[in-house]
DNA sequence: GATGAATGAGTATTCATTCAT
DNA sequence: CATGAATGAATACTCATTCAT
């Protein structure tokens, strides 16, 4: 009855294209056709499968949140020690780690401007760092419960440590200097500790 | 001096209506077509000043850059008491003034986004932060001398301010919450105090 | 002749959607794609049933003709009673219930207007009006004979009847005034007593 | 101060060559690109001048309003005698002279089906046979006067007028014969004389 | 009988820009 | 200084249709 669905797949490969073509050419310059051209494939098949481009743009927002969501907490290991575990959440948010992703720096925050003024897409921010905050609000938890940290309720640690990030991650933007940003992780761990430790 | 300002007075009537545009309709919907439509007049006169749409957004962002400058700059004013001065501008950065400023949000972001695929703008950004941090630093330094601050270099707190400050905005940027925003405020004056204060 | 009838029912189904869409969008906004959805069915499907889209537009045509057929054809119930006959067909033609077919004028015209360019659709419109002079010559006959009018032959009477018709009709289109349309009714029919009346 | 505006002349040239589109290509195929290809200009400059296709299309129902009328309105020489006046009048609207415009046939009928669903175009056609109706009322005036004609209004002789003649104009639109219509023309003249006739 | 994949030509419209006046 | 003519490339999207399943 009908002939096999391919959606799912083709959706994905179609937003892998996306996220190529903005890559190289910029927001701004990606047009259907050029990721059709890309993918050796006619322009309507691309609305085949997302009705408009705003469908597009937002599966292409879910699909680099996903990414961005990952990226953090795949590196976020469960240790046993909770001051070990403060320790590598420290080291992720303040890390080298976290720079290697600078390559799509450009294109989040491409999606970060559209969310300024395209409510779903918003929310999909503000659903990504719920998560954000739910994980590190629990590990928060048991960092205050085992005197790792003090004085901040677990809510403000992680906002904190997040809106921290996100100016590091900010900065390097701006001034895309290597060396400046160990420099700057080196320092700001300090701070970090210096702040919520006990 | 005398005649030249004709044009720099068109060119700057024109940036002024291309902020506004933007703010209307986005930066992806910003034509010149539309600039000249707001402004009642032809397209071609809008070439006629600029040369380029490349051109026209350079000077967009170095027209809104001067403003956020200024918005920083204009509130920093200098009080005798080194402590005193401190509070000042922890207020500044981390207080309601700064949110006042959140419907140009969307137009700075927008900049931001482009200065990443633009050399030039990112080099804007880049002069404009160095001037923020110049200020800082000298303060942080009187700071540092009377005592106020203490373990962190006056370079490092400039940088961890102008990073907190631009996480913040960031974050009301998606969660566009008031009552939110000023209890983050709150406990990162806190923070800041923590950190930095002797 | 048991199962064919299937087929038959769905391409019926089709074009009581294709006429419903018209209705709603219009002719030149009739897409197989807006027919599917209104089916919600595959447009894949209606292509299955007519081979084309001109197949569909001519099944179209004939489709309303033959409503617009019966919904003349209908009317002329048998009179014994030569001048009642007569009486009842000028009612029919230049009465209220004419009007009341209005809200398929649009459909209908968009269809004349493909009759000028298509030379199967003009036929059946042909074949239609043949359908309508027969009915009214056989009747023009009688009245003839019967003395109830003179002066023109049944088939004048017949052409005249349904031209003076198409034309209220199509001045209708124009007024759209049902007040207006009641008073051409009225001196209408008295005109054409007062040109076929013996 | 500026280029010589060329908009009318532009506009005119545009519009008959949409005409001429239309009339080989049918009104469903015409296209801007179309127009333009054959006026061997870019699309763009075809917009350049009506801002839309709609406005080219409200465009085109004037100008062909506006000749449509014109070949009524020229028709009607001013004669001394109302009888003489009367037997010109039925001359053209029910003679050869009204079937020379039958290329425009086609045409005409799709602005008529636009205006069942355009009310910018359906007031167009509206105001053209509101002018009909006030050139034939005044003549009809005189007749009446003159006993050349009796017992109808001229308003009601106006219409009736005009009717019959587009019932007539319609018919010959399906039957596209041209010994039929003059076979029709005879009858009609008869009948129309016969029911206004004194 | 019905679905969904895929195509390719076509749509109106927008865009930045150049040039003549 | 300013307008309007004109271009050409690009835009997202729609269309009818074919074919595999």
């Amino acid at each position: 009855m009908g002939r096999k669905s391919k959606a799912e797949e083709r959706k994905k490969e179609i937003l892998e294209h996306f996220y190529k073509v903005m890559l190289a050419e910029g927001f701004e310059n990606s047009s259907i056709a050029k990721i059709a051209k890309s993918m050796d494939v006619n322009p309507s098949l691309l609305i085949h499968y997302f009705k408009s481009k705003e469908d597009m743009v937002v599966g292409l927002v879910d699909f680099l949140l996903e990414r961005y969501e990952d990226a953090f907490l795949n590196r976020v290991i469960t240790k046993k020690d909770p001051q070990e575990q403060f320790d590598v959440v420290v080291d992720i948010l303040f890390g080298q780690a976290w720079m290697q992703m600078s390559d799509q720096h450009s294109v989040f925050y491409a999606c970060y401007y559209l969310s300024s003024r395209h409510d779903q897409i918003r929310e999909r921010f503000q659903q990504m760092y719920n998560r954000f905050k739910e994980v590190l609000v629990e590990l928060a938890d048991h960092w205050l419960e085992a005197g790792v940290i003090k004085d901040f309720s677990p809510c403000q640690v992680a906002e904190y440590m997040i809106m921290l990030n996100e100016g590091l991650s900010y900065f390097e933007g701006v001034y895309r200097d290597p060396e400046a940003f160990a420099l700057r992780c080196e320092y700001l761990q300090k701070m970090v500790r210096k702040t919520l430790a006990a």
